[in-house]
RNA sequence: CGCGGGGUAGAGCAGCCUGGUAGCUCGUUAGGCUCAUAACCUAAAGGUCGUCCGUUCAAAUCGGACCCCCGCAA
């Protein structure tokens, strides 16, 4: 098959390996542009742009890919297929009739769940025990088009956002591989979704990650898991900026949310609203990651202080 | 040159402003206490204070350059 490889996140990264490796002519790869990131605003490239370089693949970053010069250029290259993963741009009418078959997406949620640009931290926050990849073909709405592969996995209660993304990168370039040999013997069936089970999973801003202490831990637990490693949650200390890592809800109740409860022995516990937090690595802002007891040992944090905006 | 914090014993930190014996918590080792212990008590070991240059009688501390780590922002 002759494919158009759309992508930029990591999650792309084993799909499109799993095209070129299954005898498929990746003909382009188009990824966004470099952008200004990190300390001193350094450009650097997508991670499937990296991958693709590695791969020898032809790539164009078109700022906006809908533009009629993007069309033009995709019109020049050979294409049966789109495959759209963790792009990063929206994509329109003109430039989704480009392929010979049909622009697929693959998408990190059992759809019509979770339809949106964070499908994986969403399933963590909610608490949900399963989740999935489906594979669509696109139509000019976000992640509304019919179904042609789902499958399945289940979230384990030690999935983080990095670890369920492994797993469903994972399990997308198998899915991606068994949905283009369904193409290929045109032996494609499908679904349409169900309208009244829409959810959407918006993108994730730095504000999703601050810890409302008036939350129950569990639910705080969650958003740890659920935003790592980006925006993380947080909380302040000093006045300053205060990470949490990873941390486990515990039973014991607190009169005062975002009171230290403990703060000893390695073990640095926070009352929430229902049941506390056991706190088992965390950053300060300038500073490095470290474990509850490292921390513990050179900040001194006593018992009714609290983690919070003013306090210290 | 986007803004900012930091590099001091194995770990995490204080000391720096106001130069002049290197300190805290934990860990390590030895001894003690105890029916026993990762608990408690006592003692010890362990540091070119990121690197180089400068100022000074004297620099972890002041000035400069460079290296490395990190938060914000994007």
């Amino acid at each position: 098959m002759n494919i158009v490889f759309f992508g930029s996140g990591g999650f792309a990264l084993k799909s499109l390996e799993a095209l070129v490796t299954g005898a498929h002519k990746v003909n382009l790869v188009v990824t966004q542009p470099d952008k200004p990131k990190g300390r001193h605003l350094a450009l650097s490239s997508t991670e499937v742009k990296s991958k693709a370089e590695a791969l020898g693949l032809k790539i164009i970053q078109p700022q906006n890919p809908n533009s009629q010069e993007a069309i033009n250029a995709l019109k020049e290259i050979p294409a049966d297929l789109y495959v759209v993963i963790s792009y990063g741009h929206f994509l329109k009418e003109p430039l989704l009739r480009l392929p010979k078959l049909y622009p697929l997406n693959v998408h990190a949620s059992l759809l019509p769940k979770y339809r949106g640009a964070a499908p994986i931290n969403w399933a963590i926050i909610n608490g949900e025990r399963e989740t999935g990849v489906s594979i669509i073909r696109m139509v000019e709405a976000m992640d509304a088009g019919d179904i042609l592969l789902e499958k399945k996995i289940p979230i384990d209660d030690n999935d983080t956002a990095v670890t369920l993304e492994e797993k469903l990168s994972t399990l997308a370039a198998g899915a991606l591989t068994r949905a283009i040999q369904l193409i290929e013997k045109k032996a494609e069936k499908f679904i349409k979704q169900d309208t009244s089970a829409v959810s959407f999973a918006p993108k994730l801003e730095k504000r999703h990650g601050e810890i409302n202490w008036s939350n129950g831990a569990a639910e705080i637990s969650r958003q740890i898991k659920g935003l790592t490693t980006w925006p993380g949650a947080y909380t302040y200390y000093k006045g300053k900026l205060l990470k949490l890592w990873s941390a486990e809800a515990r039973k014991e109740n607190s009169k005062n949310p975002g009171e230290i409860l403990e703060a000893g022995a390695g073990r640095l516990i926070i009352g929430t609203a229902r049941g506390s937090l056991e706190i088992v690595e965390l950053q300060l802002e300038g500073g490095r990651r470290l474990s509850a007891a490292a921390f513990l040992s050179g900040h001194n944090l006593a018992p009714g202080n609290k983690f919070d905006k003013a306090v210290s």
